[in-house]
DNA sequence: CGCTCATCTGAACATCATCAAGTTTCATGG
DNA sequence: CCATGAAACTTGATGATGTTCAGATGAGCG
């Protein structure tokens, strides 16, 4: 469940070299999920770490500049999540990557359901002010533009539906979680509405 | 450009009865769009308005309040957009409904592109704690739904296809605007990938 | 004319982001 | 082993912010 920010090694004890950027975006992390990225303060943060609010100004420039980090966290664990239940199953045949694309669907999905406001946050302006973000070339998620490939290397896909496929599958998955958060879309409809896009994207049985 | 929110009639007349609550609304509108809800500032809000921040605690609960009508307003005029450019194409014929279709797409993606952040708390947390936000049977947009019938009974969709199509089309729609806006897929590509949008999802042309 | 009520103001409070200056801690080289 | 300097953190302060509340103000009604 936790991924790279890790807390201090030793609870109680004196910061001063036991990482505090990596404890304070963990933090943020933290207390975004709980109350939302517009009701998260900084001395908050800092209180749940034990030190003070100016203390965080050595690691980051500003306020804006911490919850960018809480951003970028909050897309990598959505990646991290999504792998995860990919490679559970293995690959191999056609119809192992037919599983893999399904299950990549329902990871993102749920992700989004179960941690609402990171992963809004994390969709956010704030990580656009953040460097080193997935960006266009890099693919929005690259583990989704992989699965597409072993679809088509195992006859799963038509080569030649692929490339506009992949945009618009990333986008409907990512218009599908977000419409099921926001309560346009009934969450209960959603694995149906995944078939769907899964047989109108050209995904063959 | 703009909506059912009105600024009051005389500027600087002494306001007392001049419609505040429709005057906050629409001078935070216009705060949102410049700085982003999370940078708004309820006392900046008044200030522009002429009123003393106070006031407002008259008309809202809240600042989260305030930002939810932000929020409401936000979707009533992609609603109101995307109407526009459908209907400046008369209906009738199969190809009518067809371009009509299409300029749906364009207009939503167009708006999104073109009032980033109003979009965006659009579909923030602070809509969902508004009342009367038109939520699933009501349709995300219900615009899209009636669309969607003309097309079929035009001819220029099977009639089969029609009702999972429907929230897969709106949710596609919503994630391509919602990516292009966040940078994660070029801008440039996006009539394009409408284009595929239309054709995975069975429009006879 | 005077009453009343919703509307708005003023001043106040707690909290917030941010910063300048001081203080502790640690690693390092003599 | 200890002085030295840099980095990490604290203290204390400043101005802006959300929010509250007691009162002023003005409109409409009798």
């Amino acid at each position: 469940m936790s991924t790279s920010v890790q807390a201090p090694e030793q609870a109680g004890r004196a910061y001063h070299h036991g990482d505090l950027r990596s404890a304070l975006v963990c933090a943020a992390v933290a207390r975004v999920e709980e109350v939302g990225a517009e009701h998260v303060s900084l001395r908050a943060v800092a209180a749940e770490v034990g030190v003070s609010p100016s203390a965080a100004y050595h690691h980051f420039a500003d306020k804006d500049a911490l919850l960018g980090e809480v951003a970028a966290q909050g897309l990598h664990q959505l990646v991290i999540a999504v792998s995860a239940e990919v490679e559970a199953i293995p690959a191999g045949s056609r119809e192992a990557a037919m599983l893999r694309f399904r299950a990549a669907g329902q990871a993102y999905v749920s992700f989004a359901l179960s941690h609402p406001q990171l992963f809004r946050v994390a969709f956010s302006p704030y990580c656009l002010e953040q460097p080193g973000v997935p960006t266009t070339d890099d693919g929005s998620v690259p583990v989704l533009s992989a699965l597409l490939n072993d679809l088509v290397n195992t006859g799963g896909m038509n080569a030649a539906v692929r490339d506009d496929s992949e945009d618009v599958f990333v986008a409907t998955l990512h218009g599908l979680a977000t419409l099921a958060l926001q309560g346009m879309i009934p969450a209960d409809r959603v694995p149906q509405l995944l078939a769907k896009v899964e047989q109108l994207i050209g995904v063959n049985p």
